[in-house]
DNA sequence: GTGATTGTCAACTGGCTGGTTGGAAATGCT
DNA sequence: AGCATTTCCAACCAGCCAGTTGACAATCAC
């Protein structure tokens, strides 16, 4: 019998979860596969967690974690308007180009409803900083001419999130479509540019 | 034993599993349970389809060929640019409002890497007549003074598609976000407005 | 009318699945 | 040291699953 380390247990149980959530989507992932793949005795998931929904929303919980915690670290006070909106857009970008499988992932929870993040106190709690962040970096733009009057900060923010997610979140048949691989760095660098370009031109007055 | 139509039979096999896979997704999708959508024998998405991937590739060749009708249809011919653009962005929006399952079967299409989507003979022959439209009506645009200069047409195309289809795509997590639903026609009828005017905006010089 | 082909039916099947059970042993507390 | 609790193990299990099989009968072609 191994010796105990029920924490370093818990997480190599996330981990794999969440490797096997976003390859096989939650009705695909399979608890056997999520133990063998944590090197553990399968019945430490229910041990653990209960059921393969908890573990699932345990997973969830700590992808939104990330995302939030890495709008946290923005720093945004003090930028001018346009250096703010630009840095928000470019971190966007790059925090899902590290976490591919936050989009898959959030992706399979959308087909489902969000059933998982609705019912969820923790994720209740979790509020993103940045419509608000927006919202204010927008009103100083706009007071300081950089910025056109009538946005929107929550369809702004939407629209962000949209330039980069849908980019990540397609690759595979946008990739097939063109017939050319828009995984590579230098297909993501262009699609950046162009994201941060498309916004700030649409912002100008 | 029921009089024959196998026409009859294949189609409403094709739109059970069109509901099942968009409900379901390809792992959790279940034969029988497309078969009793259908109200046919199970045995019979073997004998017209062969297997179970074959039923879901036919499904996903189904819902391009329609985006791609659409397409076909739109008309931008002898419009100014302007006019142009402004039917291609409310027409894509309106056909994923109008079709949100095409964007849950692609997600799930694209967390599989569009395996099935690779190996299609006949959706690699449907190609979207977009990109060039968009790069036609880009170049008219930039010479009458309408539009800015340097838009790439394919990017310009990803995010328009981008803008709409995340919005659509994300609706339960977002509206969970945000606490408010974005389902209702008022929602969509708010974004629609906002992607024209982000874009629209963003191309002027 | 006859035979071949095709569409439809019902039942079957080997393996898979999420979850359960009983027990061993590590650990903590008194 | 003894007992209670917690962590870990291995095996089990009823039901589910994609696919198969055998047979019937509708339809077509000659």
């Amino acid at each position: 019998m191994q010796r105990r380390n029920p924490e370093a247990t818990r997480r190599k149980l996330l981990v794999a979860a969440r490797h096997e959530f976003a390859a096989s989507g939650l009705a695909g992932a399979r608890v056997d596969e999520i133990a063998a793949r944590a090197g553990v005795n399968k019945q430490l998931v229910y041990h653990y967690f209960g059921d393969k929904d908890a573990i699932y929303l345990a997973v969830l919980e700590w992808v939104y974690e990330e995302i939030r915690e890495q709008e946290r670290k923005l720093n945004l006070e003090g930028l001018p308007p346009e250096a703010a909106i630009r840095k928000l857009i470019e971190a966007s970008f790059d925090h899902l180009a590290a976490h591919p499988d936050f989009i898959v992932l959030l992706n399979d929870e959308n087909r489902g409803g969000a059933r998982h993040v609705r019912g969820s106190k923790r994720l209740e709690a979790m509020h993103s900083p940045l419509v608000s962040m927006v919202s204010k970096i927008l009103k100083q733009g706009v007071q300081n001419g950089a910025f056109r009057r009538g946005i929107d900060p929550v369809q702004l923010y939407i629209s962000i999130a949209a330039l980069s997610y849908f980019f990540f979140s397609n690759t595979p048949t946008l990739s097939a479509i063109f017939g050319k691989d828009l995984r590579s760095p230098a297909a993501q660098r262009a699609r950046r540019k162009h994201v941060v370009d498309l916004v700030m031109q649409s912002l100008r007055p």
